[in-house]
DNA sequence: CTGAAAGCGCTTACAG
DNA sequence: CTGAAAGCGCTTACAG
């Protein structure tokens, strides 16, 4: 914790330590040129002076940071926080750092911050479900490496890591044949140009079809209260409702609870991203559950293989897709099911 | 878009402009010296071969960077999503980046991150509600300028910006007073080293003896449901249901509606943040309202400021207090009030 | 195993 | 209003 006034460079060390200046950059960055107890005293002297590598002149020197830059759409979604989570200890796992970008639904916003970590020369983007369209991704792709999470590669040179969003439906859709029900209704966000929203639904629709169900769909804002209602309203018989994530699940919850307004409708409930929200005891919600471990190590792992390619455009876009897994809780259990 | 297979140095674009290179840095960099004809015809150049600022370069000639970084604790309350906005836009404003990190509830990532937030030089760290020991961020603040927002400065040299947690508890519970409320009852999450809990609890605490009525705190984990249900269980009087945030409170919504499980009591349900959650339908928060906006600006403002000073130790901490609101909606509106 | 030297791309006095 | 030159702190062949 030793302070100094300014900041402490390789040249202090070097001095006070007693060797050249590039001995302490080869120390300080594990070469195995360097003699053990060398190795020893410089980080040890390194320790004491309280010397910080300056990250700007070594990525200047090394002519490319050690840091990737992950794009996230906002910070509504505690999905989200997963995977930053898991993005940290990932790109931790191979030193590098990792620098979390709030999106936003404002393109010049978006625009200026994917510039600004161009600017500092990151070694790629991760981008969680983009709304950008295709064109855009695969500009940026064009510029350095991208990996997409919960999107499937636009093409170009961008990989993606996503979920079975087929497997996903199938299981949804196969639970809900189960508890007795003959119709499902999905609920997702009103949004332009959400290609996970539309992935979603055309998965459901096909599961449900393939099972002989039928699927009523209902579009909702930041709310998807009003949405549960007015699917509920028509309703005479049992209802699997499955809405696109957690955090607009919950909404469905106190709109279940009020038992006189729907009676005899017996309403099983489930979600999309198993996240904190869905486990929280009053919700209980049976949920789709992505693998955030696996997806962050993933595109971690495929930013980095692209990075050292060289060229961004060298090889063809990959595009990793993960079993979805289903997490059945007391929103869909036949005993508690509301009604 | 103009993309070229490397990097467009500032070499390239005053030769194809047929000026000199320091001209070309000059003229970006907006200097006045620069005759305006010459101005745009290398900002023309630049746009047309694709120039892109070398951050690392910059930063190491200019001896700083021109970036501010955020830590977030978590990214389970929707009020961080909305700091991060204002924070987004008051950098911009000054043509800053803000680079956030995701905090943790482990101290080895949490350190790993400021540390390379560190390496890279940032202007300054803006801390939210951080849960690190006063003496840690002193230290911190030893090092580069440090504003906190949402938590008193521990001295030092850190600076702060934060809602009047007094004045808060006043409205809430004069709101509370107001419905006839004669006991308030309040539910905070069990952390340890949680300041922001302690404080609010105290300042409720001393509101509500001015005001004659009781005080009953409950702690609760992820999940304040339990803590909800445990409090009304031994009730028979109206209770002004006091929760430390709008995430945690849209738990006792659920528990609110059983109307079966607590026969006759009046519950009037409120809470701080006043997020998107709160705004939900469903659930209708009444809610203590932090004007994000000002919080922002104002640390970004303090930072510059401290920045500018040169030395970090100069000039004694600041602490910025800010006025809260209450935004009264129906989960504390008495002819909708459960019961 | 170690050192002297060049260079990364930019900014900034300084001289004209 | 413009240019030549030094230097920011580091990395990395290269030579010993």
């Amino acid at each position: 914790m030793a302070t100094s006034g300014q900041d402490v460079t390789q040249d202090d060390v070097a001095r006070v330590a007693g060797v050249s200046r590039s001995l302490v950059s080869l120390a300080l960055n594990g070469s195995p040129k360097v003699a053990a107890e060398t190795r020893r005293r410089i980080a040890e002297t390194a320790t004491t002076l309280g010397y910080r590598v300056n990250a700007a002149a070594a990525s200047l020197a090394r002519q490319r940071s050690r840091t990737i830059g992950l794009v996230l759409p906002n910070l509504r979604n505690a999905f989200f926080e997963q995977i930053a989570h898991t993005l940290g200890d990932a790109t931790g796992a191979r030193d590098l750092a990792l620098f979390v970008t709030v999106g936003s639904d404002r393109p010049e916003v978006l625009h200026r911050a994917v510039e600004s970590l161009l600017s500092v020369r990151v070694i790629g983007l991760i981008l969680v479900s983009p709304w950008l369209p295709d064109e855009d991704l695969i500009a940026i792709g064009e510029e350095v490496p991208v990996c997409l999470i919960g999107r499937r590669s636009p093409g170009g040179s961008v990989d993606s890591v996503r979920v079975d969003e087929e497997a996903a439906a199938r299981l949804l859709v196969g639970h809900l044949a189960e508890l007795g029900m003959r119709s499902v209704g999905y609920v997702g966000p009103r949004v332009v140009n959400d290609t996970s929203r539309f992935e979603r639904e055309s998965a459901l629709r096909f599961a449900a079809q393939a099972a002989g169900l039928t699927l009523d769909v209902r579009e909702c804002d930041e709310d998807a209260g009003p949405a549960v209602r007015d699917m509920l309203r028509s309703r005479h018989e049992p209802l699997g409702l499955v809405i696109h994530n957690d955090i607009l699940a919950i909404d469905a919850v106190p709109v279940l609870r009020e038992t006189d307004r729907h009676p005899g409708i017996d309403v099983a409930l489930v979600s999309y991203d198993n996240t904190y929200l869905a486990r929280r005891g009053e919700f209980s919600l049976t949920s789709i559950d992505q693998p955030e471990d696996v997806l962050g190590t993933t595109a971690v792992r495929l930013l980095c293989e692209r990075a050292e390619e060289g060229t961004t455009s060298a090889g063809s876009p990959r595009d990793v897709v993960l079993e979805p897994a289903l997490v059945i809780r007391g929103s869909s259990e036949p005993d508690r099911v509301c009604g």
